[in-house]
DNA sequence: TTTATTGCAAATGGTTTGCATCTCT
DNA sequence: AGAGATGCAAACCATTTGCAATAAA
């Protein structure tokens, strides 16, 4: 199997996942990393992408908008997607909360819902007015 | 503003939805109307769904999978993704474990968590084996 | 030198849309 | 007749893929 080899590109597209919390989609990743790297592809920036995300250092997060956004931050923790603004925020729950949600939604359901990873919808804080 | 007119495509699609519990995809929404009315098209079946889905007649689901999926039943519920086989099966709670749910992951959050449409992903019971 | 990675462009898959025609009301 | 709905095809957008060239080991 492929032996990961080091790469400028995917490198700077591990640190600005590092360094923001907006849920980039692949668009902006590439928009961002094109600043550093300006003959850098779309193509590639969804090869790193998805390879990160198999390689368990990065999450893909589908939403009702089509575009998949990604999270470099992959310690377990939800979603929220804001109906109205669009945006995909974190919830920082502590394992005991993540656990305590899941025993309920799993009450009378056969099967195991995963850690994390779950994501709610409605409006967020900002949009309430 | 447009007054909605019968159609016989739309009721057929309305139909098949209130008697799968499959979550369709507009595909199989297509190939399945098709058996009744062989001249529908593509483009009318996604003008339907996208037309029940915003008179509160029918649900869509983003998934992970790229197409989305839709639900006939618009009582509130919740969806599990499995991750395995892929299908989308419906959390079966009573409105108080629903909304102690959405209590628990909004704690220190500031937004409002929708009554339902919250999707957890994990592995279905026919998937653990 | 070997093999992974890249850039580019073409291809794919899901969904939307313009338009002429048809069907409800 | 008038407004909405349809079928068809073309357009769109997000994502993937083939391939020759490049860069890491």
């Amino acid at each position: 199997m492929a032996t990961l080899k080091f790469s400028r590109q995917r490198e700077s597209i591990k640190q600005y996942l590092a360094s923001t919390k907006e849920h980039p989609t692949a668009d902006m990743v590439y928009m961002h990393v094109k600043e550093d790297y300006p003959n850098i592809s779309l193509g590639t920036v969804y090869r790193n992408l998805n390879l990160l995300t198999d390689i368990g250092e990065a999450l893909k997060i589908a939403t009702p908008d089509g575009a998949d956004r990604f999270d470099g931050c992959v310690k377990p923790h939800n979603h929220f997607f804001c109906t109205e603004c669009r945006r995909v925020l974190d919830l920082d729950l502590d394992m005991k909360e993540i656990e305590q949600i899941n025993k309920a939604a799993a009450s009378n359901f056969d099967g195991i819902i995963e850690s994390s990873n779950t994501i709610f919808y409605g409006k967020c804080g900002d949009c309430i007015k």
